[in-house]
DNA sequence: CCCGGCGATGTGGTCGGACCTCACATCGGA
DNA sequence: TCCGATGTGAGGTCCGACCACATCGCCGGG
């Protein structure tokens, strides 16, 4: 037999009305912003009961091309959205607890996505934006700020730099894998020795990194980047935190 | 008020069965290859209907957390699993085509993403792998190849470079946005003048590249797989081939 | 004439029950 | 001993009903 053969794969329906939506989108003939019939209209014209057509429509939601409201009126209905980071992020939260990536595999990721990142927002990051950052920066400089809330200014700063890089999907992309690894980070900053030294450390690798990427030096601010994150994950690997996944701790 | 007011978002009920779910496997109670317990028992233990609990399997299931199987036996039942890939191709091909990103920014992710590939790749892939992607370029080189078929052979040539770089997540997310242009690809491919000499050009690079990667040159190919692809993204803009998008192109 | 209340309407959300198909497990007859 | 009919339990599908909610529009009081 020349190539393996396939399994005939025989469709449950909720996979073909997922199919003819998916192709409805791809032929252009849906597009953000268009609302689907009722569920009581849609399935009997596909040919199949409502819960196989919610089944489908709960899949559209949670990758983030679709909204869902009850009631009446125009915001009523299933609506065509672009939503993508949320389900990106939980897939890939989900896959790194299940172990399908290492903490190695995700540390070269950010790498090469942060490093583009803070490339790009050094071309073009609109004011407004570095701004906002300066001001996440110096809420991370607070004396006496938690592990907690210094982890969610970090990620916040992060992805936004991520967002003024111009480029949506490296964003996006950005934003997941930096969700994906925050409790990981949060405890790993929790079991820190000298939590105030380690914060003022990391505070002025931010500093700088936002005064590289005002003065537009792209190239530094990306190996600069890419040193904070292999310092920060080398005390992930090297500390008391295991990893999620079942072995030890 | 010292901080915007968070919707209360008072969830369905599957999205509470997920959260349950979610939070079973990131406290690592669930981990691959954990079979959950029929539908039937398992929806009274949580409190909800089989309507709600199916849903939320279904969501599972689309971004490759679960697989279910009717019947009885071993394989039979839900089973958790580890296969992002479908998943992550499915909702950025999805979001592609509903412009969520621009061309331009699927170009520059594959750039970031392949340099990186290609150099992992040069590390450590393993010979088999290099074997049989030398069948690949092999297969592309075939006189009178059609188009389709060359971009399927040049796609999984890609995605096996990625693969055999070691690493599993820019693996899964080159894989992905290598498949979210491929329709793009495989018009602009058909649309381009002289057919022979485009594939006599691109499957030099590939033998190029396929013979840095086993000589270890990891930056030379890198570099060389960024100008292949801005190459060929170049002709997807300038062809005939307008984006998927609504926007004038 | 204006305006506020209140029911009609239509939407997704949920639920319980019923039946189907499938694949394994079992047991009986050849 | 072997083989096929049958039982059983799993997911897959469908149906009908009800619920919660938001809007629309009527209607009566001011």
């Amino acid at each position: 037999m020349p190539v393996e053969w396939q399994p005939v794969q025989q469709s449950r329906t909720h996979e073909l009305v997922l199919r003819s939506i998916e192709e409805r989108v791809f032929a252009g003939e849906l597009r953000a912003g268009d609302r689907l019939p009722p569920e009581r209209e849609l399935a009997p014209v596909l040919g199949v009961s409502r819960s196989a057509l919610r089944e489908a429509l709960r899949v559209l939601e949670t990758i983030g091309v679709l909204v869902a409201q009850p009631g009446r009126g125009p915001d009523a209905g299933a609506r065509i959205v672009r939503n993508p980071d949320d389900a990106l992020g939980r897939l890939l939260r989900l896959h790194f607890a299940l172990g399908s990536y290492s903490l190695h595999d995700v540390l070269e990721a950010r790498v090469v996505l942060e490093r583009s990142s803070f490339e790009g927002a050094a071309c073009h990051a609109p004011i407004e934006d570095l701004d906002e950052a300066a001001e996440l920066v110096a809420g991370m400089a607070e004396p006496g700020i938690g592990v907690s809330a210094f982890n969610d200014l970090d990620t916040r700063f992060h992805v936004l730099i991520a967002r003024s890089s111009g480029n949506a999907l490296t964003s996006t992309l950005t934003s997941a894998v930096r969700e994906s690894v925050r409790p990981l980070i949060l405890r790993a900053l929790e079991a820190v020795e000298d939590w105030p030294a380690t914060a003022r450390a990391l505070n002025a690798e931010h500093r700088t990194l936002l005064t590289l990427v005002r003065e537009g030096s792209g190239p530094e601010a990306a190996d600069l980047v890419e040193w904070h994150i292999r310092g920060l994950h080398g005390t992930l690997v090297d500390g008391p935190v295991g990893p999620v996944g079942p072995s030890s701790s």
